[in-house]
DNA sequence: CTTTATGCAAAGCCTTTGCACGTGT
DNA sequence: ACACGTGCAAAGGCTTTGCATAAAG
């Protein structure tokens, strides 16, 4: 689980102010399951915070994006699902297709695609998203 | 480019009917730059075949990825788009965060991912993406 | 005191759906 | 013939935007 406090500094240090609304905002989603979209942290806020507006949750859903404390998930069905990273380095996601459940892969093992790029197509790589759907483990017994 | 014969062998293979219509959203389909929404292709069809609706635009390209012609662009804006896929086997694509460029990379590279998925975490795997975005030689230069 | 953030409400937009009618095979 | 495919038009739902107001540093 993610720390709040741990939220706000890194919110702070990336120069935005921590406010009461956007702290409801890190509230929410620390309490949501492993995938959410942006409505259902609104839908969630309305019950605990309903003076926060909707635009503030979709705003500083973004924000945390941008500050990398949520990933938006990629699977087959679209991205607007996001979930929470503890990692704060690079990393990569497995999703189940069942259960909805995202497990954190820390490190890459991309390297060999991303020098390939760059030596047979001569393609300056700056990111990358790699998304890894399957069961989980629970879901298999199941 | 996809040819638009192979395009129709494949919808009939699959099972589907090659009707007029579908065949009017593979022509407009062929005519987009790399990157095109489904909204995109509605558009071209209005100028060149007015009396397809946009039921059938939608419907046919999700038919379309079905049978792996095209494929979604899993891009850090969004999954809205689509890109034509001339390798018919498993891909993955650089995306050009300038002009939008899609290049198809064939073969995978993520075997170790993979591995260390099930052997780390029991997890099943039964597909994933890969999108790799930055600049293509020609961005570069410009 | 200036900049940044917020709430509200409405608009926007892409996409989907239902259903009666055609069309392919 | 009979299922499969289609068009239309409208609804649906998620997001975004504009702007006046209120905090924040």
């Amino acid at each position: 689980m993610l720390e709040s406090e741990s939220v706000a500094q890194r919110v702070r240090s990336a120069g935005y102010a921590m406010t009461r609304p956007r702290q409801a905002v890190v509230d929410a989603v620390r309490n949501q399951p492993s995938q959410f979209t942006a409505n259902d942290v609104y839908a969630a806020i309305q019950e605990a915070t309903p003076d926060v507006g909707r635009a503030t949750v979709f705003r500083t859903i973004e924000l945390l994006e941008r500050v990398g404390v949520v990933c938006r998930v990629h699977s087959r069905e679209g991205c607007a699902t996001y979930t929470c990273c503890t990692q704060l380095q690079h990393h990569h996601h497995l999703v189940c297709s069942s259960c909805g459940e995202v497990i954190e892969i820390p490190g890459c093992g991309l390297s060999d695609l991303i020098q390939s790029a760059w030596a047979q197509h001569g393609f300056e790589v700056e990111g990358h998203v790699v998304e890894i759907y399957g069961r989980c483990r629970t879901c298999q017994s199941a």
